[in-house]
DNA sequence: CTTTCTGCAAACGATTTGCAGCAGC
DNA sequence: GCTGCTGCAAATCGTTTGCAGAAAG
């Protein structure tokens, strides 16, 4: 989506851990910002083949610290990462069930509504001190199904 | 909870796939049965120290094989699993975010309500083939919160 | 210049597998 | 008795780390 405007906030939240933005860096964060679902490491060295593993990892890392990217969980226990909602904007995600692939769901103004009011349910009925919540949809994704 | 029930339907599960009930899954499904939230493999081995990890891991596997177990996913990438839904009744997760944590969460008649309410909206608005959904709580533990 | 980053290779921890003997049916 | 399970040890896979040189500020 709107990728000059996450750069620079991406540069913000670095310096403010006395980070550098390389172009490494950079790189990571546009393949995020224009991949439409989290991607594993295996996916990120994809887009970028020079990139060696140690500091894919390591650059995630960093930018997980400086919360410019977050670790999402599919139905396997890969890893994979997302820019975080407040630069990628709000949204959900389908996990396929067969193959693990996570993709971004864009929510509707009536899912919204009802998740709204479940959250509201667990807060006033379930005195769990909930901080926020994940809603994830689980089927087969479309690769998955014509296999 | 309803233990009993519980173990003669994974004996039906585990003989369709020509798998035996030995002692040790009996042990197993019993652990995870009255433990109240997803176990990882070191909780596992607690409850019967003298397990060996490779058992242990090839027994979860065996009872997953058999849909009698279930993967679930917490914030860290440590393997939890729990009986299937259909053996232990539904119910959701509260994930702390500081040691990964995952605890059981009985529904309320208001929650369910605005889930399934949510559920209709992805399967109406979204076009997506939405087999289930995952509603997870995220906060901070009891444990956590003291420490 | 000083501090952080990069790339390589080695280390690590969770999970898996090969194999020989034991157990369920 | 045949087939599947167990336990050990070794292998594997994803991820992390130590170190020496290159790059950013």
């Amino acid at each position: 989506m709107t990728v000059v405007p996450v750069v620079d906030e991406v540069a913000l939240r670095l310096a403010a851990l006395d980070q550098r933005y390389t172009a490494l860096r950079k790189a990571l964060v546009t393949t995020l910002a224009s991949s439409g679902r989290p991607l594993t490491i295996p996916d990120i060295i994809a887009a970028t083949p020079t990139l060696p593993q140690s500091t894919a990892y390591r650059n995630v890392t960093a930018l997980i610290d400086a919360g410019v990217v977050r670790r999402v969980s599919g139905s396997d226990d890969h890893g994979r990462f997302e820019l975080a909602e407040e630069l990628s904007g709000h949204h959900h995600h389908f996990v396929c069930s067969n193959c693990g692939q996570v993709d971004d769901v864009r929510p509707t103004p009536r899912l919204e509504r009802a998740l709204a009011e479940a959250a509201r349910a667990v807060e006033e009925d379930g005195g769990y001190h909930v901080a926020e919540h994940r809603f994830d949809l689980v089927g087969v994704c479309a690769g998955c199904r014509e296999a």
